[in-house]
DNA sequence: TTTTAACCGAGACGGTACGTCACGTCTTGTG
DNA sequence: CACAAGACGTGACGTACCGTCTCGGTTAAAA
């Protein structure tokens, strides 16, 4: 007999394998077809189960998706290292560039989309996003930092938010090219003088 | 008789009212309700019109919002003179957080939606979600380059990028709080910088 | 475990009292509006049905009614008995016109319109308004057989088949009256000289 | 000046080319698609001309329908004489078969569609049908009159009006075979009784 | 000859019903 | 209880046809 009565839990217990299915399914179908024909009787299919058990755990489809989304292993970008701060950004991007332009493009993308109709539970989401992104900026730039070729005025949290909000913003926005020459005046014109400014005057 | 052929267009010519009644309907229906719930039947039934009118016009939901965004006059920021850059951009971007977080930031939010499903037509409608941003930055960065507040070095194209790409991001996607403190530091450790930088490296 | 593989059916089973509400409604809408006006949102409505169950069963209006028809039970001639063929007959056939003229007119009328639409499967559908017919004429005829009023070689099953048959024709066709004085010459100068038939010169 | 008010006809007098366009137009969709397929815009492009054309001729798509079929020709059954009534009425009840199952029998058809819809002016069309039906039924039945072989008591208008219904009835709505065997059934043990039946009773 | 009024083709328009699709819930039998 | 299967109510979608209307342009009788 249990003798907690709060943790005796009757009956069959839930396969926690079924979750992972589900998500690498919303995932993949997301890739696949985009996120407006990514059906939650697809995902059911897909991940070889059953719609009462998608809606035992969540109770949306944008629930779903969001767990989905914030345990999926985004692309990662490769590790860089030129020897200077100017050709580390360049090459950081690009590879963003890369990364939004392929498969998992369409799942940032459809990060946008749920993150309208389901403004409460999308916040939890671009932590996982951001997460993933920021570590590689946060190795350039402490190295940069080492290297002196950083201002220790300068704010570096707010540098790794500018790359992926504005190339976010240009892919899938406004529809914009982002190229090399966009990139390299991005960091020239922006990344550098902010993390070389000598003073704040506040 | 109609001289030249081409131009003789035959049948009832449609009513271009129509067209702005639809436009019309669909943002102040986006605002009231949000995308989501904003139907093509309350569409038609605010604008006084039938369902065949709209779909004789669009073949989508979608491109029925693409076109009533795209003809939509956005809230613009009012104009501003304090007598410096740095606080000339505060007060702007103060401005612009209070539009995204009006009805005009349903009508915003509702673009990332259509702009997921639409990828072709969407390429037009942020032009004029820029193109009126953009006026009041450059009323706001000639007048610092009169005072000599802005390096000839500075890319202000990119400048006025900038803003409403973080913005954005941050409200509609991070879901992070776009406050005084941020967006003073924002002005400081970026866009000062980057106004003020002295010589391009490359 | 189900032992017989076939027989095992999965998910939630159809529930047949909704067919015949959904029948239900369909003939006494009929009745009520005519098939023209019988829309299938208001049988969903009046059947407490959603459309979606209708079209999970039937592919069509078409084959909704064709199902509706022949599930229907027809309002029943009563049984006749005036002791001699020619009254019973007479007496038969005005009874007929009244069902036919009454509130089953109307469902009858729409089976024409439904075999037109739907010739494959209207197939079906007579047999019901037929078997329900037949029955009366039978009893008329044997005991007219007993009695000697009808030759041995008549044809039965022909003469059953007359007279609906001529006054459908009548009734929804050549929109011409059904009176006591067409249906005595109907008797008189057709039914009664093909049942005293005395020999085939075949 | 024109002296009588009522016959001053001022403007472009209609083009009746144009009505018996629109009459072909419709029995020629009718026989190829189907009553139910046959619309408006269909008939309009067909016959050259535009809706209004026809919407300022009839007021409804059943009086449409309804002028198309009683302006229309039906194919006749050919003059028969085989020297004696009863095959005279089985080669002319196989040639009727023919008729009803060849491209007219879509129209006929469709007549009973338009008859359940338009109960009011329905009633004017089966007068074309039956006129033509009736002409080759009275050259056979004279001819056996003339011959003997039909008594003076028979009814000869009740009849004629047998055999179209019974087979209309057949085809289109049990959708019963009708072939030899019945129709030698049918003149046997119905019309040659009914014709040859020596007295009335009543 | 000019005016005038109805005709005509084309096709927009309001309306109504259709048949489809996805969501999220509910109901079976089975493990 | 979990689970697969799939029925169910709901509500929006996009389509099709009806019958009306509004254009520019034509045609024949009336003035």
């Amino acid at each position: 007999m249990c003798p907690v009565k709060a943790l005796c839990i009757k009956g069959r217990p839930r396969d926690s394998k079924r979750e992972s299915a589900i998500a690498e399914a919303s995932i993949s179908l997301i890739q696949e077809v985009g996120y407006e024909r990514c059906t939650i009787e697809a995902i059911a299919h897909k991940a070889g189960v059953s719609k009462a058990t998608i809606y035992r755990r969540w109770k949306n489809k944008a629930e779903v998706i969001v767990h989905a989304i914030s345990h999926h292993a985004f692309s990662q970008t490769p590790s860089i290292d030129t020897g200077n701060l100017r050709d580390d950004l360049v090459e950081l991007l690009l590879a963003k560039v890369k990364v939004l332009k392929g498969p998992d493009g369409a799942v940032i993308a459809s990060i946008m989309s749920a993150a309208n109709t389901d403004s409460e539970l999308a916040k939890a989401i671009p932590h996982s996003v951001r997460d993933g992104e920021s570590q590689v900026h946060k190795v350039i730039l402490e190295r940069a930092i080492e290297r002196g070729d950083i201002s220790p005025n300068a704010n570096l949290e707010l540098l790794a938010e500018i790359t992926p909000a504005i190339m976010t913003y240009r892919i899938f926005m406004s529809q914009q090219p982002v190229n090399r020459k966009f990139i390299e005046s991005l960091v020239d014109d922006v990344l550098i003088p902010s993390a070389q400014k000598i003073a704040t005057n506040k």
